[in-house]
DNA sequence: AACCAAAATGGAAACGTTTCCATCATAAGC
DNA sequence: GCTTATGATGGAAACGTTTCCATTTTGGTT
């Protein structure tokens, strides 16, 4: 690879001279600047990413660690993140869990794996991170956001949805639609943000006069085989219900699968409600009511907040999302 | 941050005796070697990525470029990469297409910004580059696998799947359940891989004397909402036919939407075959049969070369990537 | 023609690491 | 006790860039 020295030498500069044109900025008469820039053309020069970063202490990359890639949640996610940096000239930097470890370890190996790479900052999404993590990560700590966790001491890091209105509006949804009778497929008690969603739920539900202790809950892992195997089981137990909860869109869409398989109609017989509201709603079969968050908001703007830690840009930053229901064929009236 | 400089001073060494310990190698008293490892964890001192991509002109770093996040096709692949290069310690940076350009401006781009960051290797998936785009990338150029394009002058750089095999065994899984009416749902005209796929399907179907001409193809872009409005055409067109192939399983998923909600029955009424089986295809309703695409060993498969090529590291290579049909339920024998 | 401000230019220093070479201490062999 | 391997140690050089400062050139003004 060609070097500035290279450039300079050919062009009859100095080295401060070809810099000053490859950044243009600085004084440089037109004469020289055309010289430098042929000399770049002919070397093909490409400055090193690693000597400005070792200069100017900036690599210029943040990095975005995601527990697993798998279904279509972290998907625009990504996207989102990789558009916006690339607007500002910036990098990502991608890290899932991997190993032997629990989701905690894996969280903590991912994250320092990106600090020990240079980036100049972080997008951390896992809510198996304690602030003892975080506060282990040394000085860049502050240089993080994260999405869906709740941290006590740092709350300006943290980017959330309010997931007990989002399960309010999800009983709210169904109440209106004259269910009665309820089963919920849930996502891991250890993930906060599903027990606040549940939680929200049942007490929504309650206020309304149902009996939440007749409601079967299967807690599952927000995969559609989970979601396959959590609606096999509710029917299997025989309680009957109109109206099925879940805690996300994939797990909505495995038992979508499995009632249609055992011939059980959505929503004729059963109206199915997501959370999430992501691609895997849109062209289910039928297509999925869900509950909308937010998700690229959400995102973008702890992105924005971070860039504005990192690099002392100012974008505003928004910190509450409205939440909404986004209506499409799996509800209907209960049956009587 | 702490610097070696600040360990060797603390430690009381040499900068020299203090690198060794930092890398396990060279000669070192086990009296010193302690001192230094205290001072490391009294400093918290992590080495500069920089530093050492600067000295050592290797950034330990992949690039892969992927047009558009979107779907579920895609996941599995970066998962896969990411998981593989942490494993030898190395790392994956990710650019997606962005911008106005058309898909090879985009690819061009986004390449080249892969190039600029200094990774060691590249891994492209786009068919919409040439020969002429791989060349311009300038010493990097055969430091790049592709998958999924056909490059006639570096053949051992391109990773691909037999997609003239997976059109034949399309056909012959619809022909054997005795179908003789078919409908297609293609991808895009300018996809090679799309093109071969329902070449060698029609001229399969052509050989088994079937009248190629009376089958309406619809091409589409490879989404579930241009498979749901295709799957829509199709039926507003008139024509007759028990079965749909589709070019792959996000367009399937879409159709499938489409005659659910039309109360179109699959597979009672009409058969639909997918393509690639990806994660839509499992727990979509019905669950989709779909002619499997290895994908997850083709990409590991060019990581690994990729690997040799960058680091001299030789693991084996396998290039012929065996295609079968993941036989799921929507699919059945043609009414008569 | 002489002068001065402003513009243009060249190059040293610094960023943090590893590698290599020179030096020094230690222990072994006679 | 002297020599010689061997192991341990310290530090300069180099990687490619930008920035800053000193110097030179330019062009305008008296």
């Amino acid at each position: 690879m060609a070097t500035i020295k290279d450039v300079a030498l050919l062009a009859g500069v100095g080295i401060g001279t070809a810099s000053r044109v490859v950044n243009g900025k600085g004084a440089v008469s037109a004469a020289t600047a055309l010289k430098v820039k042929q000399a770049i053309d002919t070397l093909d020069f490409r400055p090193s990413h690693a000597a400005r970063t070792l200069l100017s202490g900036s690599s210029q990359m943040i990095g975005v660690y995601i527990p697993l890639l798998k279904g279509t949640f972290y998907t625009p996610i990504l996207q989102t993140i990789d558009t916006e940096l690339r607007l500002s000239g910036l990098h990502m930097v991608v890290a899932f869990g991997c190993g032997d470890g629990d989701a905690r370890q894996q969280a903590i190996e991912g994250v320092n794996f990106l600090v020990e790479r240079g980036c100049d900052g972080l997008v951390v999404m896992s809510n198996a991170l304690t602030r003892d993590d975080i506060q282990s990560i040394g000085p860049k700590k502050d240089m993080l956001v994260a999405l869906n966790i709740h941290l006590d001491d740092s709350p300006e890091q943290c980017f959330n949805a309010d997931h007990t209105r989002g399960g309010i509006l999800a009983a709210q949804t169904l109440l209106q639609l004259r269910h009665r009778q309820f089963a919920v497929i849930a996502g891991p008690q250890s993930a906060p943000d599903n027990v606040a969603r549940i939680a929200s739920f049942m007490s929504e539900l309650g206020r309304n006069g149902i009996d939440t202790g007749a409601i079967t809950t299967i807690s599952s892992d927000f995969s559609p085989e989970g979601g396959w195997a959590s609606a096999s089981a509710l029917i299997a137990s025989g309680n009957k219900f109109t109206a099925l909860f879940c805690a996300n869109d994939e797990m909505a869409v495995g038992a979508l699968s499995f009632f249609q398989q055992m011939g059980i109609l959505v929503p004729q017989n059963i109206s199915v409600l997501g959370y999430d509201d992501t691609a895997s709603a849109e062209y289910s079969a039928p297509r999925l009511t869900s509950v909308h968050i937010p998700w690229r908001e959400i995102t973008l703007n702890a992105l924005r907040h971070l860039l504005n830690l990192c690099y002392g840009s100012s974008h505003c930053i928004v910190r509450e999302f409205p939440i909404s229901v986004t209506w499409r064929s799996s509800i209907a009236v209960a049956v009587a």
